[in-house]
DNA sequence: ACCTGAACACCGTTCAAGT
DNA sequence: ACCTGAACACCGTTCAAGT
């Protein structure tokens, strides 16, 4: 309780936890092992007894992020208004974590992100689509996704931090597409022939 | 024309070619400056005589791969046909270059690249697009395809290279949500008060 | 069990110097 | 005009050693 105890005993969560608020300040490429142990006031190499490297420590990352998240589930609003609420939570949520959602894709081996994965092409067959139609449909709103949260943290890097026009824009470009995403799909799903 | 003459003189033509050359076997990762240094027999600041610095590089490369590029333009065939192909086209020839995609997005300060933007748009308007929609639709087509090729060259790097599997599943994404986008934005055309 | 110090093999880049 | 060598400030990481 201290002054001076701000120096608390080390551990894998207050390790992963420090990376995710450098990353919310400076963004993921803010995050080195070096930088990391000097938050932590320690020596850098103090982090690999609680991680095992840097790429592990990621992994951790997103796995802290997507288990804070909100799955996707078929309820009685619908499956375009569950789909909507789901995907404007998942772009406010990982944008916060500027270069993170690089390393977040479908199908790879993230434990977490795998039965995310899973859950939401249940959602899509649930809603009426063909399995593997559910498959990539839910790939094509991720990636989506994906494409925006990437674009957003190159252009916040490289562009003057212009007050809050920047978030402004931004929004209407998600807004858009989410929507797109849903008109694209409720075709596909009312005649699945539409794609190949 | 002798075996030794291998070592041409540098310039930043040769300079960017070698690394495309190396980003197409090997990733944008692979190209270092101390490794493109090392491709061309020269000592890595020998680069900075023709190219200022890495940055520079990197939208040397960039320009000199969009410059090949096949424009979007509206012809009989319709808006939807051009555009199938032209998305296509960009995935296959970006493809091509694993990482580079990261470093093009759409608005910035990209000579070539704001030029083939405005030139988009412009194809939109003339599809009939008003014109924030039509500004919106090339965001949202092009979003699209960048995380695409985000998440491919993620894939690339982390997967195992299991023969031609994965660019047959590659190819099934891709078309699924190039038609999907179309499918959207007809829909956006017949009614753009679908979206905000 | 937990952390440090020194070291290694990498980066991009600057700066003075060579031809 | 074109290139080199040495050096600087960074990376991630290993390995032996300390408590």
């Amino acid at each position: 309780m201290a002054d001076d105890s701000e120096r608390l005993a080390l551990s894998p969560e207050i390790v992963v936890e420090t990376a995710l608020h450098m990353t919310q300040d400076q963004g993921l490429d803010s995050v080195t092992m070096r930088a990391l142990a000097k938050a932590l006031d320690v020596t850098p190499m103090a982090l690999y007894y609680h991680v095992a490297n840097k790429d592990e420590l990621v992994v951790l990352m997103v796995e802290k992020v997507v288990a804070d998240r909100t799955e996707l589930v078929l309820d009685e609003r619908g499956w375009q208004s569950a789909l909507r609420t789901h995907m404007m939570e998942l772009w406010e949520n990982l944008r916060q974590y500027p270069g993170l959602a690089l390393f977040m894709f479908g199908l790879p081996t993230l434990g977490a992100s795998t039965s995310s994965y899973e859950s939401a092409t249940k959602f899509f067959q649930d809603a009426g689509f063909p399995p593997r139609v559910a498959h990539l449909a839910w790939s094509f709103a991720w990636t989506y996704l994906h494409g925006r949260l990437s674009v957003e943290s190159h252009l916040d890097r490289a562009a003057s931090r212009k007050s809050g026009t920047g978030a402004i824009r931004a929004r209407d470009h998600v807004t858009f597409g989410i929507e797109a995403v849903i008109l694209a799909l409720e075709q596909i799903l009312q005649d699945p022939t539409l794609v190949p």
